[in-house]
DNA sequence: CCAGTTGACTGGTCTATACCAAATTGGCAC
DNA sequence: GTGCCAATTTGGTATAGACCAGTCAACTGG
């Protein structure tokens, strides 16, 4: 897919990194920037994101180091079959709906859309072992990918547009909020009207500055952690 | 404090941005890099890095242009007071109390030190027009902060830590569950036992990979929306 | 008047080089 | 040995230049 430089670099130091001891120490900047025959400042820039990952830490005049593994990795959320496969078990899922509707005001103003414009709508539930964990609500303007239902959809949203559509995401925000869901979505994950929940309202964004689609997913609190990251 | 060139061009570029209108255009990275005095390079880390906030997006071969507010920016969760002074109305603190214990095997784990060690332990809750936002028990070794009670507690950690410390804080990894808080949480924020309610549990980790800080924290649901944002 | 080409942009990527401050190392004088 | 100073090495920052591919407007020939 991709293939900058840096690009490639990050994957090749991300192996060694994560084949090496915490704490060990990694080739000096210079050392690896001859090694894989890139410029210093590319190095550094495949090094940067590393560190923002937490895959490694670097100290002044001393050198690079393999980062001690804290909490799990952050996490892309909104692909979510994969999130429940690292999880072990046996992930699988239950397509509710999917359909054609007119957007409501909500998710217009999400999608960046006028009211009554189409989009397609796709529930979807997830189970881990037969229990429920998670049901989500996607939308997707259906002028961004059309024929989209005809697709195979138990991939992640990202990977089904950027495969088929060429829209690839560049980044998505997330809004989670703390709550108890609206019954139907208490009936799918079964659990009751005390069972604190975690909703996500999660928009993916293209390079284009563009709404690709809105995923609006109950988890389960006491099945699910979100875990991620801010760099300061 | 920072007084490296790209850092400088963060705030003026931030600033740039805002003044602006949503959708206009910026001028082009040559004409920025030498209206600032800079190499494209370096304007370019502080492209990317304003571009990752979501303040700006680029598109190849047409050029820079402000971004439309979708949702309210990443926010840090850990200087609080911020967040609800930018909330508006008037906050305030209570600080219910700061003391010397010895880590729990839970906080030990999550600071990286042994159990029993000496850590400051600060609980404090948050209110918006007297009204119970949140609360958090804060922990911290007292190894890396002698003296810290003396300190005025109310502003953020990461900022105590990197004025009086010279620990700079360089990521924040956090845990977000969906919660029912114990009674003592619960009586604080004034909430009943159906209130679902956010659960943070984040972790400053400094430039040597050293955890600074434990913040256990809880947020009304009916409250706090969490925003965050991932680059893929 | 229209179609097609050209050339001046744009952001995106990469290189080669340079300097700094802090840490480490090595050797020299005592 | 021991203590001290200089040279080397480290990551961190910044520069100036180069090339690419895509956009877009202006120009040109029919």
């Amino acid at each position: 897919m991709k293939d900058s430089k840096h690009a490639t670099l990050l994957e090749a130091l991300a192996e060694l990194s994560v084949s090496l001891k915490p704490h060990s120490q990694l080739p000096s900047e210079r050392a690896l920037s001859e090694e894989y025959g890139v410029s210093r400042m590319t190095l550094r820039r495949a090094i940067d994101v590393l560190q923002a990952r937490g895959y490694i830490y670097s100290v002044p005049s001393k050198g690079l180091f393999v980062a001690e593994p804290r909490m799990v990795r952050t996490s892309d959320v909104t692909s979510l079959s994969e999130v429940l496969r690292h999880r072990g078990n046996n992930p699988s899922t239950k397509l509710h709906l999917a359909d054609r509707i007119h957007a409501s005001d909500e998710v217009a103003k999400a999608l960046g859309l006028r009211k009554g414009d189409w989009v397609y709508r796709i529930e979807q539930s997830f189970f881990d072992a037969d229990v429920a964990m998670a049901t989500e609500t996607a939308y997707i303007p259906t002028e961004i990918a059309p024929g989209l239902l005809e697709q195979n959809l138990g991939k992640s949203l990202s990977g089904i547009l950027s495969e088929h559509y060429e829209k690839p995401i560049l980044r998505v925000q997330y809004r989670v909020r703390s709550v108890i869901p609206e019954e139907k979505f208490r009936e799918r994950l079964q659990i009751s009207e005390v069972a604190p929940t975690l909703e996500f309202f999660a928009v993916g964004i293209t390079s284009k500055e563009r709404s690709a689609f809105l995923v609006v997913s109950y988890k389960r609190g006491d099945k699910y952690d979100l875990i991620y990251q801010l760099e300061v």
